[in-house]
DNA sequence: TGCATCATGTAATCAGTTACATGATTTT
DNA sequence: AAAATCATGTAACTGATTACATGATGCA
């Protein structure tokens, strides 16, 4: 469980609310990680209970009074043990290989629509983390010499930015399979036809 | 849930029993997605009762009888019905991630083994990739001409290989980053000055 | 004798998602 | 007037992991 991981790095990187950390986790720490803000009030009202962090009420005129979150010395303790663990690589699950190999048992030009979309998606998060990287870390308003942090947080994006591009040029290489493949088993697009039936394409 | 979807294909390139259908995860269709035997089993069950799995035992000698589970017509028709819906793209949780940014709290160096160690084993699973590439699809005992099932296969392989790359790449990044850190903010951790330099054999 | 492989499963627990719920303020 | 943002939460459920359990065969 690195959720309750996540939380003390964001936490020690700046104190927030549940809220708050909800939303950095769709920015910078989301390029590796994702939680929804019940997941993230949960864990953190355990981790009060255990101690590995601090909460302070804080009152705000128009808005809800917040909860800010900090890391006791307990949290810092438990982050430090856990980095000098060793953890398991990621296995990564990704549906749309499922689906891509699915498409053996169905009409592959049905796929090239969602392949398709997703890639747009994946553009459209790498413009972001360029855009991203321009601010923080490589254009003239970034801070000069960087520090220690913000190093590591450059280093993590430069890794989001990989994936992305990676994973682009990956679909690119989809579309051109699922459009040789269209073009010598689909030939029989008639309507009359009976389209890629229960037995499948069988070349 | 694509897990389910996952066995459905799995299940439709060739028939087999959960135990076969844990090994297979372990392999090509590990690429891209894993489940242990215990939830394989459950999801097993669970089909057969909807009934979109018609099961057949199989007795063996020597050996315990097992299931051999294949995809009713029903299942055809879900995993059709799966692949004409939109999915999500995958948000990927990668935990090496959150310990590179977490090491900003911590000494840097302490890091560089445990990224050495995560390297090495996207080493050799980009070997085995490429020795399973050289079987299946790209050497001379491969058939010649691939079906359209084959080609899927290798496009997902080929994404696998990608990923495995692109990883390994990025992991010289962080190496390299956390050496200029570990050379900047850690001299203090020598006993005495030590050779310095950007990717020295330093601490 | 002991270990690995083949084969199946239960029980308990943990992690994560979806749906529901409230209520003020600010923006369109 | 409606929608979005800020802010917190509960309840129910699904998905996934860990630990435990059995029992045969074959190999070193």
């Amino acid at each position: 469980m690195a959720l309750e991981h996540a939380i003390l790095v964001s936490l020690l990187e700046k104190p927030g609310s549940g809220y708050e950390l909800a939303r950095r986790f769709e920015r910078s720490i989301g390029y590796f990680w994702t939680a929804t803000h019940q997941q993230i009030y949960r864990v953190l009202k355990r981790m009060e209970l255990e101690g590995v962090l601090s909460v302070r009420e804080v009152p705000q005129q128009g808005r809800p009074d917040k909860k800010e979150y900090s890391v006791a010395d307990p949290g810092r303790a438990v982050l430090s043990r856990w980095l000098h663990e060793p953890i398991e690589p990621e296995s990564l699950r990704h549906d749309l290989a499922v689906k891509i190999r699915g498409t053996a048992f169905d009409d592959p030009s049905a796929l090239i629509g969602e392949v398709e979309r997703h890639q747009q998606i994946h553009r459209d998060r790498l413009t972001r983390y360029l855009t991203g990287e321009l601010r923080d870390f490589t254009g003239p308003d970034a801070p000069a010499p960087l520090d220690a942090g913000q190093e590591l947080q450059h280093v993590v994006l430069r890794g989001g930015i990989a994936f992305e591009r990676m994973t682009i040029a990956w679909l690119d290489d989809v579309l051109a399979t699922l459009h040789t493949l269209g073009a010598t088993t689909a030939p029989r697009h008639d309507p009359q036809d009976s389209p890629p039936g229960p037995s499948g394409p069988s070349v």
